[in-house]
DNA sequence: TAGGGTCCGGTAAGCGCTTACCGGTAAGCG
DNA sequence: CGCTTACCGGTAAGCGCTTACCGGACCCTA
């Protein structure tokens, strides 16, 4: 408007400088609350900044005071194939990165996210070409093998969701043992359930091989017969939960009494399988899942699972990074508590009855 | 392992250049395919990093060669009261997000994500933090005014999803015109509708006004009659729409033969409310929707929408910043195809009938 | 009025990288 | 066999910012 704008190029805080007739340092003290410049001079920086519409060059400013201001987030994008209702597989990702952001628009950070493919090849080096971006990496379920962790940890902070910490690397996960107990001891004693089944998540996921185990040791503890095998192998989507379910009646199998399911997700598709086959929920089979996203209040019948604190989740994430990228050091294996959700599949009459595990 | 590292300190280029005994120069040259280091030479380097696991500083890079390689990314969280079925309220943007990902990947760019609350406050200082550390910003719908977007767009590349282009802006959108006046056409001529009401998005959507003036001229075109009013204000949600049935039936108003919907959203919610209302669809009120998400085919009756290629828009919004970042111009108004999908909530039969537009 | 403190704000040294420029070596030619 | 030409690879400048360091101006005290 007032000003033709000349060399048009970006503009650098020598322009603010210069315009306001004050040297780079000042503008740069102004512009980041350092030292105590005079009011005068604060005010014709200010000016200067707003009449060029000036923003700092964020890649100078990480330069020079070694940080960036940016968390790089990586997870998997779906691959199973699409399932009526499916589409919330999204969501759970989504609220944890949610979380995530929450705790990093707190400390001014931003994310860089990149999402993988089930079957990308260059993952390791696209996860290498991120650290370099960011100061920091949260990694989502199932990104990365142990030692790919660790090598990926000595260049840069880094925080898995879902895992189990290496010496170099952060955790933070849920109590999936307590909800597990919590679900084996309501089926096993409450209802008097005695044959349980799993349906599994990916085998390569630490959250389900922890699952997996807890539901064994407890179903055993509780006195019940489980019901195992691939048969039972499931991939956390809906799609793959009604497949075991597909494939166990097909074989002719019996079905156990009460089936958890590795996630919510999965207990999805085993009830919709379960309803093509005319079972009924609950009164012919229970079925409970994990994680408790936001339809699992909408199936029918209400699904009774484990409420995962997933915005937490990322926001305690972001935390502990934050706390590691500044200070260094921070508590390598976070534990987040579950919380244990009655509603109907598993046989109880109405909702309400919660449980803090 | 096999070097017990000493100072520790982020490594440096300085780092690799005297483990493999050349200059820096050539660790940089190696590392980015220039001129033409000897085999030996750049067999050295490329051990000496791998042995220290180095990535250059993405920071030091950018500053260097005038280019981050990353985008910012910035859209509006959900505010609204949430709805049976909502969650995929997050999958229109997570689909263009995708989209932009996958033109990004072919660049090497990464995305710098920054959601924002409907009523956060400092939205322009947060967009303008993100514009310091990006080489270019993609704004959803519905981000910032007019001249907000002026403002920005001289500070670095700016392309709008869903606007129409400033001086300084691109904008990327699909053809609501087209959308509308297939489904118009359908409702009135196909079907012989006399009566037409459009549930409308957030005001302040430039698409919705888009659409919302197309249905009044293409309805007056096809000569039906349309209701509108404020009463038929909706807000892209589901709860919304349902919201717009609930109180034209509450006044006693009576409903037109057919309801388009802004979105799919919106249609969701409708047909809810007016199954509430023992009112059948299509054999009382028809009802259409736009976008065509996931769950529009499975909606009961599967909705006859308009499918926008969303994460078509995402490639095509990267791809255009990209040509804008890396060589100017580039086109400031792309316009993509809809596809005009009838299936069963208009009043047809079964669904299969496609008709490009 | 002179010496000592206080404040402000300017000068300049990096931050880690890319690359223009240039010098050294080896191969090619007459 | 000496000189040109190519080819590599090293040296150093500079990207836009932050900040340690330092000098000038001003105020106070004696």
């Amino acid at each position: 408007m007032a000003e033709p704008k000349k060399a048009k190029g970006p503009l650098t805080i020598y322009d603010v400088a210069s315009r306001a007739g004050v040297s780079i340092a000042s503008v740069s003290r102004v512009l980041n609350g350092q030292g105590t410049p005079r009011a005068e001079t604060r005010e014709r920086v200010m000016r200067a900044v707003r009449e060029l519409s000036f923003v700092p060059d964020g890649a100078a400013r990480a330069l020079s005071n070694g940080l960036k201001e940016v968390v790089g987030v990586v997870f998997r994008r779906g691959g199973e194939t699409l399932f009526e209702g499916e589409d919330e597989s999204f969501l759970f990702i989504d609220v944890i990165n949610r979380g995530i952001e929450v705790g990093a628009q707190r400390h001014g950070f931003d994310l860089l996210i990149s999402s993988v493919g089930f079957n990308d090849d260059n993952v390791a080096a696209r996860i290498g070409a991120l650290a370099g971006k960011a100061d920091g990496l949260i990694l989502h379920d199932r990104m990365l093998s142990a030692v790919g962790i660790a090598r990926l940890a000595d260049m840069v902070p880094v925080v898995t969701l879902a895992g189990s910490p290496t010496p170099a690397s952060i955790n933070v996960r849920c109590d999936n043992e307590s909800g597990i107990r919590a679900l084996v001891r309501h089926l096993a004693i409450d209802h008097g359930y005695k044959n349980l089944g799993y349906v599994s998540g990916r085998s390569d996921s630490p959250d389900n091989r922890t699952r997996s185990r807890a539901f064994e040791t407890e179903a055993a503890a509780a006195g019940a017969d489980i019901d195992t095998g691939p048969a039972w192998q499931g991939n956390y989507s809906a799609a793959g939960g009604a497949n075991v379910v597909a494939s166990l009646l097909d074989a002719g199998r019996k079905l156990p009494r009460a089936i958890l399911c590795a996630n919510d997700q999965t207990a999805l598709g085993v009830m919709h399988e379960l309803a093509q086959r005319g079972r009924q929920v609950p009164r012919d089979v229970a079925v409970t899942g994990f994680d408790d996203v936001p339809v699992a209040r909408h199936m029918h019948p209400p699904l009774t699972t484990v409420r995962q604190p997933m915005q937490e989740i990322g926001a305690t994430a972001f935390e502990v990074l934050y706390t590691r990228i500044s200070a260094g050091g921070g508590n390598p294996d976070t534990v987040l508590p579950v919380e244990f959700i009655v509603r109907e599949s598993c046989g109880c009459r109405s909702a309400g009855a919660k449980e803090k595990t």
